[in-house]
RNA sequence: GCCGUUGUAGCUCAGUGGUAGAGCACUUCCUUGGUAAGGAAGGGGUCACGAGUUCAACUCUCGUCAAUGGCUCCA
C-alpha cells in the first residue's frame, strides 16, 4: 500500500500502482468525470500514470491552468494528426499549449495554407476525436527516436531529439499519429467537445530569424460547445474595444499614408485629451520636485556616440540628416536622456543640487520594422513622458521608491488594477550585449529589487530583458485581446553619467559621479492613450473625456436657452456641445448615448420656464431636473472623486 | 525585415472582364417633438498606387505602398 496526500491535507491509502484517475473515482463520480490531469509531487502527469510511492496528489480539472494546459496540449496533437492525414508529408516543429489555446508550427512543404482550409482541418479533428483514441505514452531510446523521425524525414523533430538525453525521451501515440512529446496528455480525446482554429502566421523555427519560417496555426478547444461560443463572443466584444477602431470613431487620432507609416497625427479631440493627461502628470511631478525642460528634436551624432546609442542602434536608426555646407551629421532624437545629461553638465553641480529631477514630454523617433507597426501602441514617432533623476548612490533607493509611488498613483486614478510589475535583469550568459561594469550592474539590480520589495510590489523577474545600459522595472497591462504592453518603466543607469563624465562636488570637496534613473510612468503618450481607450472602451473618466456634456434641446424653440446654458457651463470650464439638429429628443438621446458623452442635458419648455435643466447620465438614465449650478457642483464632485 | 491576409463613398461592407451599389453618416426641405432611430429629396468614389495582358481591367498577372494576424526586434 502507498500513502497519498490530498490538497486538503488528508492522507489516503491505495494499492501500489493506483492511477490518479482511480483516486478521483474514489473521491467522487463528478470529479472522475471532470478530472483532466494530475500532479504527483512536482510533476504534472497523465491520469493513467501508476503511482508507485508515497506522494502528494493534486487533481486538475478545466478550472485549473494545468488542466487547461494538458487539454490544449492534447488538442495540438489532434490538430497535427488531422493535418498529417490531410497533407501527407508535412513536417512538424513544436506544438505547445498557450495562454488561450494552442498552436503547432508546421513545415507545409509545397502546400499553402490559409484560414479557408480551417473548416476541413476542424472537421478532420472532430472525426479523430469521435474515434476517441487514447494518448499512449511510450518511452523510447534516443536511437529509436532518431530512427523513427529519420525514416519519416522530419528534420525538426530530429533536431529536437538531438538535444535530449537518452532515457528521457517519450513518444505519445494517438491512433496512427506518433509525436515526440514530454507530455502529459489527456487519457483520451473524449473531453474535447468544441474545436476552433483561429488564425495562421509565420513563425521562425526555434524563434531564430535566420532559420526557416514555418506556418503556425493557432487554435482553441473547449469541453463544452457553449464555452467556445462564449469565447468567440468575447473576442468579438474585444474587437469593439480596439483602440484603432475607437480612436477613429471618437476622432482622437488618425494615420495618413502621405505622412508616413507609424506616424500618428493627433486630431483636436485627441490632442486635448493628451494635454489633459500631460497636465495631470505635470502637476503630480511638480509635487515630487521635478522641473520641466525642453530639447530639440535632433542631436549631433557625437551626442549619441558619447551615450553609446550610436554604436548600439546607429545602423538601425533613421538615417542621419546633414547640414548642407559642413556635412555635419544629426540624428532624429531617439532618446531624451543624452540631452538631459547635457543639461546636467551645463554647470558645476553640488551634492546640494541632488536629486536633480528633469522632466520633458519629449517626442522621439525610432525606426521600427515595418511589420511591427501597430496602431498607437507601436509607432515610429512618439512622445515619452520622460524624466531623468540624477542623484547620489545613497539617494537611489528612495528616489526609485518615489517613482514607484507616482506610477502606482497614476494607475490608481485611471483604474488599472490588473498590471504586471516586471523586473528585467541582464542575461548572465550573454554579458557582452550590455555596457558597463559588473559591479555597477549588480548594484543597480539590487537597488531595483529592494525598492520594489519595499513598496510591496508583486514582481516577476525576467533575465535577459534589461536595457543595454541597465536593469529596469516595467509595468505592463493587457489590451482588449490579451496582448501585453509595457506602459510605465523605471530604469537605473550608472553608465550614462560615466560616459558623459557627470560629476557633483561632495561635502568634503570630492568630485563624485551621480547615478541616473530613467523613468516614464505612461511610457509613451501614444501607447498610454491606446491602452486607456481599450481599458475604458472609450468611456473615459469625466475629467479626461473630450466632451463632458451635450445639450439636447427638445425643439428649435429652445435653442436660445440651450446656448445660455452652454455659456454658463463653459464659464465653469465644462466641455459642452449642443445637438442643434431638428431631430426628436429620442433620436438625440440615442446618438448621444452611442457617442459615450457622460451627461446629456434635455432642455425644453419646462426647463426654460423654471430655469432648470433635465440631466441624463450616460449608461445610467434620467437623473431628474436641477439648476445649472447644482449640475456643475455635481460634475466637480465627481471629478474630485476620480482624481482622489 | 519574414510568412499569411486585406485595400471599393466619411464609416461598415456587397459586387461584375464591357468605366459601380447598400446601410449609416452628410446637405436641403417637411416636421417642432419630452428620455435609445420621424419623413422626403440630394450630393459624394481615377474601385490604394504603378506597370503588364486584353478591343476593353475596379475585376486577371506582376510590382510598390499601406493596413492587418503572427514571428524576429524594441534605446
Amino acid at each position: 500500500m502507498i500513502q497519498i496526500t490530498l490538497p486538503d491535507g488528508s492522507i489516503k491509502e491505495f494499492p501500489k500502482g493506483t492511477t490518479p484517475y482511480e483516486v478521483a473515482v474514489s473521491i467522487s463520480e463528478g470529479l472522475a468525470r471532470n478530472v483532466l490531469a494530475a500532479q504527483l509531487g512536482d510533476h504534472v502527469v497523465g491520469l493513467a500514470t501508476p503511482i508507485t510511492e508515497n506522494t502528494s496528489l493534486v487533481l486538475y480539472t478545466w478550472n485549473d491552468t494545468d488542466g487547461k494546459d494538458v487539454f490544449w496540449h492534447t488538442s495540438a496533437h489532434i490538430m497535427a494528426a488531422a493535418i498529417e492525414q490531410l497533407y501527407p508529408g508535412v513536417k512538424f516543429g513544436i506544438g505547445p499549449a498557450i495562454e488561450n489555446g494552442f498552436y503547432y508550427d508546421i513545415d507545409f512543404m509545397n502546400y499553402t495554407i490559409s484560414s479557408d482550409d480551417f473548416p476541413a482541418i476542424e472537421a478532420k479533428m472532430q472525426e479523430i476525436i469521435a474515434q476517441r483514441p487514447k494518448l499512449v505514452k511510450r518511452e523510447v531510446s534516443k536511437k529509436e527516436a532518431l530512427d523513427y523521425f529519420t525514416q519519416k524525414g522530419d528534420e525538426y523533430k530530429i533536431e529536437l531529439i538531438r538535444d535530449l538525453e537518452d532515457g528521457t525521451i517519450t513518444f505519445y501515440e494517438s491512433g496512427h499519429f506518433v509525436d515526440l512529446c514530454r507530455g502529459p496528455h489527456l487519457f483520451d480525446t473524449a473531453p474535447i467537445k468544441a474545436v476552433k482554429l483561429l488564425n495562421t502566421a509565420g513563425a521562425y523555427w526555434r524563434g531564430d530569424e535566420k532559420r526557416k519560417q514555418l506556418t503556425r496555426i493557432y487554435g482553441i478547444t473547449f469541453p463544452k460547445k457553449k464555452e467556445l461560443d462564449e469565447y468567440l463572443t468575447l473576442l468579438e466584444e474585444a474587437k469593439k474595444r480596439d483602440h484603432r477602431k475607437l480612436g477613429k470613431e471618437m476622432e482622437l487620432f488618425t494615420f495618413s499614408q502621405k505622412v508616413g507609416a507609424g506616424l500618428p497625427i493627433w486630431l483636436p479631440k485627441g490632442t486635448a485629451l493628451r494635454e489633459r493627461l500631460e497636465n495631470f502628470l505635470k502637476k503630480v511631478q511638480k509635487q515630487y520636485g521635478y522641473q520641466q525642460v525642453m530639447c530639440p528634436h535632433i542631436g549631433n551624432v557625437e551626442l549619441y556616440k558619447t551615450s553609446g546609442h550610436y554604436q548600439k542602434y546607429g545602423a538601425d536608426s533613421f538615417r542621419p540628416i546633414t547640414t548642407p555646407q559642413e556635412g555635419e551629421e544629426f540624428f532624429l532624437k531617439p532618446m531624451n536622456c543624452p540631452h538631459h545629461c547635457e543639461i546636467y553638465a551645463s554647470k558645476p553641480r553640488s551634492y546640494r543640487d541632488l536629486p536633480l529631477r528633469l522632466a520633458e514630454f519629449g517626442t522621439v523617433y525610432r525606426y521600427e520594422q515595418s511589420g511591427e507597426l501597430h496602431g498607437l501602441t507601436r509607432v515610429r514617432g512618439f512622445t515619452q513622458d520622460d524624466a531623468h533623476i540624477f542623484c547620489t548612490p545613497d539617494q537611489l533607493k528612495e528616489e526609485f521608491c518615489k517613482v514607484i509611488d507616482i506610477i502606482l498613483y497614476i494607475f490608481k486614478v485611471l483604474d488599472f488594477k490588473d498590471f504586471i510589475a516586471q523586473v528585467s535583469l541582464r542575461d548572465p550568459d550573454n554579458k557582452e550585449k550590455y555596457i558597463g561594469s559588473d559591479e555597477n550592474w549588480m548594484k543597480a539590480e539590487a537597488a531595483i529589487i529592494e525598492a520594489a520589495a519595499e513598496r510591496g510590489l508583486n514582481t516577476t523577474v525576467v533575465k535577459g530583458e534589461a536595457a543595454f545600459y541597465g536593469p529596469k522595472l516595467d509595468f505592463m497591462v493587457k489590451d482588449a485581446i490579451g496582448r501585453k504592453w509595457q506602459l510605465g518603466t523605471v530604469q537605473v543607469d550608472y553608465n550614462l553619467p560615466e560616459r558623459f563624465e557627470l560629476e557633483y562636488v561632495s561635502p568634503d570637496q570630492q568630485k563624485l559621479r551621480p547615478v541616473m534613473i530613467h523613468r516614464a510612468p505612461f511610457g509613451s503618450m501614444e501607447r498610454f492613450v491606446a491602452v486607456l481607450l481599450e481599458h475604458t472602451a472609450g468611456e473615459f473618466p469625466l475629467w479626461l473625456t473630450p466632451d463632458q456634456v451635450i445639450i439636447l434641446p427638445i425643439s428649435e424653440k429652445y435653442q436660445e436657452y440651450a446656448l445660455k446654458v452652454k455659456a454658463l457651463l463653459e464659464e465653469q470650464e465644462v466641455r459642452t456641445l449642443i445637438d442643434e439638429r431638428s431631430e426628436k429628443a429620442g433620436r438625440k438621446i440615442r446618438d448621444a448615448e452611442i457617442s459615450k458623452i457622460p451627461f446629456m442635458l434635455i432642455v425644453g419648455e419646462k426647463e426654460e420656464e423654471s430655469n432648470m435643466i433635465s440631466v441624463r447620465e450616460h449608461g445610467v438614465g434620467d437623473l431628474g431636473s436641477m439648476s445649472v449650478d447644482g449640475f456643475v457642483s455635481l460634475l466637480q464632485q465627481k471629478i474630485k472623486q476620480e482624481l482622489n
